[in-house]
DNA sequence: CACGCGTTTGAACGGCCGGTCAAGCGAGAC
DNA sequence: GTCTCGCTTGACCGGCCGTTCAAACGCGTG
């Protein structure tokens, strides 16, 4: 069958996605497989015909999610010349809430339920490692670039860099995705963005609301 | 009966610490009442009988943890003189792995789960806004004081300051209890002490190991 | 048209686990 | 001794949900 591979492949992507959001608005653990299905206009047993079990296409959907996050964030950025705007830009897209646009307040739920999911899930383990390394390693050249043109000062070791604001910003987000009152979305874009001027040594420029 | 109320209490604090502690071993999703009666000594039913159901005591059970946490940390702190070392202190107690004497790999486990459920339970969000404020409020105090006898030469709000460690420690913990390889017991601490030197204005002197 | 095969369905199975409950236990009161 | 009452037990119930499976479906082929 010609299509037929096609067909089989648009499924697993149409189930690995639907059982994404699912987990998106409900929560991991109150994720059923009766859900996804529904999400994802097919009968329960279906799913199981494509995943092996409920277990694994978690997994996969957690991974896929985020990856699809960073793939999004890494081509907006590369299309951006200046690294200031650059840095910018990869902050507005992790504050939780900053853009309307991609408003759900979703990647980083999905990441709590990564994370908590990784503390006794060795393959979930090393899958969040790759990820996280990979949007430590975005930030990274973010900032070698920064610091190749001259518009950051700092003389630092980029990697050790880009390891603070991105330690600054999961922290940070945690409280927002949270609801904290204290920390609103505003507070958390400008204290990141006072946080890398003053690390990296830039200027603050007026913002964009 | 005069021991009656007292052995109430105590049952009652003896199954949420052992509620504690199968959480910090097993993980939320996979405690089961049968496990945490096995824990505490006593039979299934007895569970039931001090709580109204496995909810409540798994949510009680958490912010008691991270209570128990904040309470031991206080202490000590309230005991240091200089701010400086207030401060090394209360990193010293963040970094996960870094005081062997505390060494389960649990308090930041433990957040992580508290984090999942608060993302949904209304209940759980309020405490925890209550306990991480009462953190950062712990990091101000240190901040104010050392800001007040001049070892911290940096003039900004203490509330703002305290975010940006409280949030870096945050974001650092995640990756060291999930053993990243490229974020270590040892990087963290480094990075934090640094952040925060750098951060409050002070200097940096050789540290114990 | 009829056959074959990948896809899809949904009913049914079986295990698990939170919660209930009737029955025991034991320490004090009298 | 015996009565009371709070504490404790563990068997049991009932529902839920992941997984299985036999049957149907429908498209492409000959």
């Amino acid at each position: 069958m010609s299509t037929g591979n096609a067909k089989g492949k648009d499924r697993h992507r149409e189930i690995v996605d639907a059982a994404a959001r699912v987990i998106t608005d409900r929560g991991l653990a109150e994720t059923r497989i009766s859900d996804i299905a529904e999400r994802a206009g097919v009968s329960p047993g279906l799913i199981l015909y494509y995943f092996e079990s409920k277990d694994r296409l978690l997994s996969e959907a957690l991974t896929f999610a985020n990856d699809q996050f960073y793939l999004r964030a890494s081509r907006e950025i590369r299309r951006i010349d200046s690294a200031r705007e650059q840095l910018r830009r990869l902050i507005d897209l992790s504050v939780p809430g900053y853009l309307p646009e991609y408003g759900r307040l979703d990647e980083w739920a999905l990441w709590i339920e990564v994370w908590v999911r990784a503390l006794r899930d060795p393959d979930m383990a090393k899958d969040r490692e790759v990820l996280d390394q990979r949007w430590r390693a975005q930030i990274a050249e973010i900032v070698r670039g920064g610091q190749a043109s001259g518009e950051f000062s700092s003389a630092e070791d980029a990697d050790e860099l880009s390891l603070r604001i991105g330690a600054l910003i999961d922290g940070l987000a945690i409280q927002v995705v949270l609801n904290d009152s204290l920390v609103t979305t505003e507070r958390m874009h400008r204290t990141t963005m006072e946080v890398a001027a003053q690390t990296l040594g830039f200027e603050l420029e007026p913002a964009s609301p």
